[in-house]
DNA sequence: GATATTAGTGGGTGCGCACCCACTATAGGG
DNA sequence: CCCTATAGTGGGTGCGCACCCACTAATATC
């Protein structure tokens, strides 16, 4: 407790992480994730886009049209926020909307190939970023930590 | 593009999260780092914290007193937030303050007694998010992605 | 001793996200 | 027909985070 050790301990101790939080897999998931979050956000950025417009794509891409309800349960969006995504997609061309004739209340939003093409360029920009954020890891690592991260996130909605 | 099958499309097809996406590590990570933090800093919001609050008791508790700077420094935190954080560490008791008698500039920041008992106490809420989190894991998985979460972090920094 | 530099502080800004409410249009039930 | 419920929309709010600037106090330099 007192300091014996005094001396040398201000010089360099600068950079590292403190090791009690290193040891939480909670703080290494947030770090993690906010780092592959950020990096994938910024470069939807540049396109004018948020994460909420490739997962509304990639759910259109996945799933076809939807209305615009259904977008918001499966995505788990407020459905005001939902409607500014889609706006914004629509504008670009990246999904249509039309009225459904059965129910004129609803709104069916499609993917057009504009959007599909736009998907795709997202999910490379997505690639490039696992690259750079899983650079540490070999082909196998990788593997192995998708198919825990599917785990885990599977497990994610049941609280 | 016709729909043949459009009866029973609309009825459940409502939960499950685009595949595109879940294939993505990237978009996996992030997520489950959103869900880590999110919780883990509803437990400190608890108790009026946030995670640069833990993080710093953290820091101070591996490495010992710090002057501010430094702080700052490790943690990659602007020092005015960083004043901010160690203003309300110090107003609960959980840090010390006192001005380095050799450079009377800096401002060494020490953990009490208190300070260590509530980064004990927050450990043990982040284990518990820990628990919840990596509950369909069991423990050779959970020690295969800590493992795994330790090199990608340690990649992080150098970009 | 005037001047530049550094440590800490207070205040303010902008962004993203999540949430909520009011409003319109359509649909359905009595 | 009236009344309630639902789908979508527009607008606004609060929070957390990161960043930046102006200011004071204490050093360091000349």
């Amino acid at each position: 407790m007192d300091e014996l050790d005094g001396d040398d301990r201000g010089a360099d101790a600068g950079r590292a992480a403190p090791p009690s939080l290193v040891g939480l897999s909670t703080y290494l998931l947030s770090l993690t994730g906010k780092a592959a979050r950020g990096r994938l956000a910024e470069r939807l950025a540049r396109q004018g886009l948020r994460l909420w417009h490739m997962a509304v794509l990639a759910a259109l891409a996945d799933f076809g049209p939807h209305a615009q309800r259904d977008l918001c349960a499966r995505l788990s969006v407020d459905p005001s926020d939902m409607a500014k995504v889609i706006e914004q997609l629509a504008r670009g061309g990246h999904v249509e909307r039309t009225r459904d004739p059965a129910d004129r209340r609803r709104v069916v939003v499609a993917l057009t190939a504009e959007g599909r093409a736009l998907l795709d360029r997202l999910t490379a920009d997505a690639e490039r970023v696992q690259d750079e954020l899983l650079a540490p890891l070999d082909a196998r690592e990788r593997a192995e930590l998708h198919a825990l991260l599917v785990k885990v996130y599977g497990g994610i909605g049941d609280s």
